[in-house]
DNA sequence: CGCGAGCCTGACGGAATGAA
DNA sequence: TTCATTCCGTCAGGCTCGCG
């Protein structure tokens, strides 16, 4: 490989031409001997990549793992064995005795939308220069204030759209699949501007938490009453009126079991987001291994008569 | 390289609502 | 009624990726 790197043209799409590939000087061993490293390389490589199946696999159950801890924990509680009573609602099915049904907007102190202005397309450098939200803050598991543009120099700030400590960011448009997204803003940013596509809920804290409704609405019961409600002609942008969000039926645990709640659900995603990277970090290894395993067979470091003898190969250090 | 498809979203326009 | 603001919907374009 390392030959053709200066022959590789193209620069959004990178080709090898005919011709160095003609030329590219290579070490062939015995007919047999071909055979044997092709023999060793299916099996060593077979094995290598049902492991880093196995790893994918993996992820893929600590994914639904996570979303299954949320979905749970907020509409039947921490406690098995609390008696359950049915909510009224369809989608939401039985919900803890003690707990009650409200609508969302009945927890809502305030629901607003922000500005977007012609922006800058870099983000804001620095805390201490203006910049307004995109819609992609709240995508993922947590607020990301890095996705912002910088606002121009020439425009006024809102100062009253700055974010601040426990603002619930919902975004109001996007494909069915993130519209609706939630984030909890956990601390104030105040060069940082609410944008027209997403709404900000100021909650009645005595009542509702605003860690336990972000998970709710992360919920799977909640994704589906939103994709079902998201509406528009164009796919790619559907959108959720603030009557989707404040009509929602929301299960409410007394405010100190939504404390408990929250904090044992991001306990849980901390332990499932280790496992998950400790996957991702096999899958890169196992990459690595792969590539190395492909370079030491076809360039002789390994004898694969002998390695076809052993379980485990040991290899010469690059 | 050039092109098309898919995905995402900024920007803007129109409808609805509220204030004067 | 008029004007301003808020809310909602979508067009069009940027970006990435894959293909010939």
């Amino acid at each position: 490989m390392a030959q053709w790197e200066s022959s590789i043209g193209g620069a959004t799409f990178r080709a090898l031409n005919l011709e160095p590939l003609a030329n590219t000087l290579g070490c062939l061993p015995p007919f047999a001997e071909q055979e044997a490293i092709a023999g060793f390389l299916d099996r060593e490589v077979g094995k290598i990549d049902r492991l880093a199946a196995e790893q994918e696999r993996l992820i893929a159950l600590l994914k639904e793992k996570r979303q299954a801890v949320i979905s749970h924990a907020v509409t039947k509680g921490l406690n098995p064995n609390a008696p359950l009573k049915d909510s009224g609602i369809e989608w939401l099915c039985q919900i803890p005795a003690h707990w009650e049904v409200v609508r969302i907007k009945h927890v809502v102190v305030t629901i607003e939308q922000g500005w977007s202005p012609q922006c800058d397309a870099t983000p804001a450098d620095g805390p201490e220069q203006w910049g307004v939200l995109k819609v992609g803050c709240v995508n993922g598991d947590r607020f990301n204030a890095s996705e912002n543009k910088a606002l121009p120099d020439d425009l006024e700030p809102l100062p009253e759209l700055s974010l601040r400590a426990g603002d619930l960011l919902i975004s109001r448009a996007n494909t069915r699949e993130l519209v609706g997204s939630a984030a909890l803003v956990e601390q104030d940013h105040d060069h940082l501007l609410l944008c027209d596509k997403l709404y900000r809920l100021r909650l009645q804290t005595s009542v509702a938490s605003p860690e336990f409704l972000t998970l709710f609405l992360r919920s799977s019961m909640v994704r589906g009453q939103i994709e079902i409600a998201a509406s528009g002609a164009s796919s790619s942008m559907l959108n959720i009126g603030q009557s989707v969000i404040l009509e929602m039926a929301l299960p409410l645990p007394p405010l100190g079991e939504q404390g408990e709640i929250a904090t044992w659900i991001l306990k849980c995603r901390e332990q499932i987001e280790a496992l998950i990277n400790d996957a991702q970090s096999a899958i890169t290894l196992l990459q690595e291994r792969r590539a190395a395993l492909i370079s030491a067979a076809v360039t002789g470091k390994i004898d694969v008569r002998a390695a076809a003898a052993n379980t485990t190969v040991e290899m010469e250090p690059a």
